[in-house]
DNA sequence: CCCGTGCCCTGGCGGC
DNA sequence: TGCCGCCAGGGCACGG
């Protein structure tokens, strides 16, 4: 599933391929996940040329003369970059063709995913306004007052965006056991240095996993091709022993996810 | 304001 | 082998 590094492998690879590219026509074969009225969408949309790719946690930006438009690629959505002519697949649902007959094609077997068309107030009005910080921006005190207020567990709360943006399930895991701290303590628990400790084991995950390319994990795998290596340095997610005690590792549901942690390096306090 | 629940989806897998 | 039903899960709507 996406997480903050594989949507920055997108943005990177993406950014190459597309900009300068004018959309001549758009194709739009699942129109929920498009949260604009459609026309509105591709009026909006068509004879721009896309300037950059931005990316605020997990959502791509991409960025117009006037207006912005908004990914957001949930569990499995994912861009390809091909000629027109090639044929349309299953599950790609939306379509850009640009001037010079390449197109952009989002894909996404669940439809989870969403696009939506943003003017300048962009950071001002939800989603991205309800976006905290990223964790390369975030401040131990800020992190330690937002969870001081809290009653959920440290794991839910590492998934809230609006804590920390950019933790997916995955991360979770691997950050809670870097930080030795047992995803089910109460997030009001914790002290400034667990704080500092969750900052730092964060940056240290995301920049490892965007050096590698993020993760392919279950079903998802990368755009065009770009396979992410990051699985093969988990710590704990999806794994069976602790690889710093060997101890069994415990899987829980947390919040309603999956959660995989050491019960013995992980002390819950 | 906060919390819990359910929904959106479909491919894959376990069980029989 | 085939089919059924459940599960995966990020973000949001809704109700208490």
């Amino acid at each position: 599933m996406p997480e903050l590094p594989e949507v920055e492998t997108v943005r990177r690879t993406l950014k190459e391929l597309v900009i300068g590219r004018t959309i001549k026509s758009i194709d739009i074969y699942y129109s929920k996940m498009i949260l604009d009225d459609i026309d509105y969408f591709r009026e909006s949309l068509i004879g721009k040329t896309i300037k950059d790719i931005n990316r605020k946690g997990k959502f791509l930006i991409f960025v117009f003369d006037d207006l912005y438009l908004l990914s957001h690629l949930r569990m499995e959505g994912k861009y390809y970059f091909k000629d027109s002519n090639e044929p349309h697949l299953k599950h790609e649902h939306v379509v850009f063709t640009f001037n010079d007959g390449k197109t952009l094609r989002y894909h996404d077997t669940r439809k989870f995913g969403i696009m939506t068309i943003r003017k300048n107030d962009l950071y001002d009005i939800p989603p991205l306004s309800l976006l905290g910080e990223e964790p390369f921006n975030l401040d131990t005190n800020v992190l330690y007052n937002k969870l001081q207020r809290l009653k959920k567990t440290i794991k839910e709360a590492l998934l809230d965006q609006s804590i920390m943006a950019g933790l997916g399930n995955i991360y979770v895991d691997e950050v809670c056991f870097l930080s030795k701290i047992n995803p089910s303590t109460k997030a009001n628990k914790l002290t400034i240095e667990d704080c500092s400790n969750i900052i730092n084991s964060s940056i240290i995950t995301l920049n490892k996993s965007i050096s590698l390319g993020g993760s392919t994990i279950r079903s998802y795998t990368s755009s065009l091709g770009v396979t992410g290596r990051f699985q093969n340095e988990l710590f704990v997610h999806t794994k069976t022993t602790c690889p710093n005690c060997k101890k069994d590792l415990t899987i829980l549901k947390i919040g309603g996810r999956t959660t995989y942690f050491c019960d013995k390096c992980q002390i819950l306090r």
